[in-house]
DNA sequence: AGTTGATAGTTGCATTTGTAACCGTTTAGT
DNA sequence: ACTAAACGGTTACAAATGCAACTATCAACT
């Protein structure tokens, strides 16, 4: 008799399938608003939330690699919605930072994201969100599993 | 004053990154041990399980895409680990069933796939477990975006 | 029977992503 | 000062992914 593992009751695959449906779900809704991309929507989230940093600490903020955070900043100065200002002692570093423009979107993002989020919870119900809430920030707490 | 939002605190965001930190730590065991990409191991986790199944069955049960399946398909095909029979009926179906060989590797990813739940639940606390246990639950309740 | 529409599965093509290499600059060690 | 290593950021190339189109088959309806 076949020793079986479902697949339902393995941890990561269900973290992988929640956290599909759920960006997904939100993603679709900045994207059709927007037409933003993920790695986009969350550097504008973190220069909305420090006002300014560089591509490193966004992309250290955001969990993003270096590429993705330079290639959505590029495309967010094509936009228009964020600058570049060089660093006058460290000549490599650039510091970015919103735009009016971008402001008003990061505005406009933020509401959008509160109301999912209780839209969410409320759908989920709010001891589950918060047994979620939990889980999360125990998962949170976890060495990384290697740096690079 | 600006109206800002952690990214910290929303829950999207947190969702994906644990899943990412998760499933790539353990992908990374699969990988390294196998050589396998993540829709192989799932669609070896699915056949395992069930014992026979077709590819959009696997598709619909491991929440992957019908190429997806395909490219794993052929991938797991090409190693010998399973085996493609046609349906005699219809003859658009194709049953796919893991060889010995594919058998033998399933219970060794098993193996691997429940020491690291077990490691994981260590790590993170049996009652966090619990919690993230419950709050996925109710995500997984919660009605897909869109059907497609 | 014949046409239309759905379904299973594969493949071509464009987009996204990751890896590695790269440039310019700064830091550290000698 | 000088070399080597490290770092910020970009880019080239390869791999993975998604979408759409396609083939083949089946089901339904006329």
């Amino acid at each position: 008799m076949p020793d079986i593992l479902p697949l339902e009751a393995f941890l990561p695959y269900r973290l992988v399938r929640a956290s599909n449906a759920v960006s997904q779900r939100f993603a679709a809704a900045y994207k059709m608003r927007f037409g933003l991309t993920r790695p986009e929507w969350r550097s504008i989230a973190i220069l909305g939330e420090v006002g300014e940093a560089t591509a490193t600490e966004i992309g250290r903020r955001s969990t993003m690699h270096k590429t993705k955070v330079s290639r959505a900043v590029a495309a967010l100065e094509g936009r228009g919605w964020l600058t570049r200002r060089a660093d006058s002692d460290d000549r490599r570093l650039e510091h970015l930072e919103l735009t009016t423009k971008g402001r008003q979107a990061y505005r406009e993002l933020v509401q959008l994201a509160r109301s999912f989020q209780e839209d969410l919870v409320r759908e989920m119900g709010a001891d589950a969100a918060a047994a979620l809430d939990q889980g999360l920030s125990a998962v949170e707490r976890m060495p990384p599993a290697r740096r690079r």
